[in-house]
DNA sequence: TGCAAAATAGCACGGTCGTTCTTTTTTGCC
DNA sequence: GGCAAAAAAGAACGACCGTGCTATTTTGCA
């Protein structure tokens, strides 16, 4: 379940507590939900980030952003990422949860960027590399990942994810885009 | 909103009629998301799927697919494609509205699939192409879409899926993958 | 026109939800 | 140990939900 299956009253019988126990703690429903988001995106941030920037910067970084953030999606024992399931809850609900979930996964999206920018910026990747179409590839083979895995429970997901990615990155180092412009 | 939003009461109200008049239709709830889920699936093969299929076999009636599954994706004014919001409302809650939904999306997955096999079949494709990667990319671009259109609200993603599709089929022209086998 | 059958309405039930209020308990500090 | 402040509990509210009844209306056919 998401965001929207989080009700005080389950998280009152889980907690052993009383429902207005929990409430008083939050104050609203809404600031339960952006509290849940903020502690997804700590526990994100620490299970995939901080030791994926241990990395050498340039494609040794990328790649393991790539598999820790895989290996989150695809195993992930609580009902599945909050950015993936709050993206479809909330694509047409505004409002305050919406505005923090985006604003976690623009931050995700910008450190990915990042890693992409310094991987053509340190030579492994091509400098004429399309940055925003390559980040929106690998985005979306954690989306199919997340898709096979979880809703259809396909075992051979996470090695597709990876061949996707190798492939990506391969074009990445070949590629002779447009016409002209080898090299550099 | 999703299936979860789809309730009698509101069915009701914008039906103009009493809450028992719409539930006698439908004998439950779960009924009615199945009705539903049924019918989008009937409109999806109607703008998707019989168009495209009219197209000739290869590659042409493979862009067609992809194409009209674009639009209908990244255009659909009616909160957002059931086959995306409903695998992750109901990736971790079985019972028959699941396996309903699940029988529509792998039914329009072997389509796909069918579709890209008959590539291979024909020519347009390299003999060795890993049909079901290529499945489970294209599959990743049209999430990637939904998830950039409809909440990120950004712009460019519907361009960013077609770029993503060519990159694909012209790896699925060109490659060599292991070591031997150019051309078949 | 009449009559059976189907469709719809009306109403009430039990349940869960978020929220507000008031009381009780716990905590920390002098 | 006493006391103020914070935390938790308890009870009730209005709203919505799906669902089961029983009337009432509409339909289609002889």
């Amino acid at each position: 379940m998401g965001l929207e299956g989080l009700s005080i009253g389950a998280l009152a019988e889980v907690t052993q507590m009383s429902k207005s126990g929990v409430f008083a703690h939050f104050g609203s429903r809404e600031d339960l939900q952006i509290a849940v988001i903020r502690e997804y995106h700590a526990r994100f941030e620490e299970e995939v980030f901080f030791p994926a920037v241990r990395e050498m910067r340039g494609l040794p970084r990328l790649r393991a952003l790539f598999e820790r953030w895989v290996r989150r999606v695809a195993v992930e024992l609580d009902s599945g990422c909050i950015y993936i399931s709050g993206a479809v809850e909330f694509d047409d609900r505004p409002g305050p949860v919406r505005d923090a979930l985006a604003a976690m996964v623009c931050d995700w999206q910008a450190a990915l960027q990042k890693a992409i920018d310094l991987s053509v910026e340190v030579g492994d990747l091509r400098p004429d590399t399309d940055v925003l179409q390559m980040l929106f590839e690998i985005h979306g083979l954690i989306l199919a990942l997340h898709h096979d895995a979880k809703f259809l429970r396909q075992p051979g997901a996470i090695e597709r994810a990876r061949t996707g990615f190798d492939r990506i990155v391969q074009y990445a180092l070949t590629a002779k885009p447009k016409a002209e412009s080898r090299r550099q």
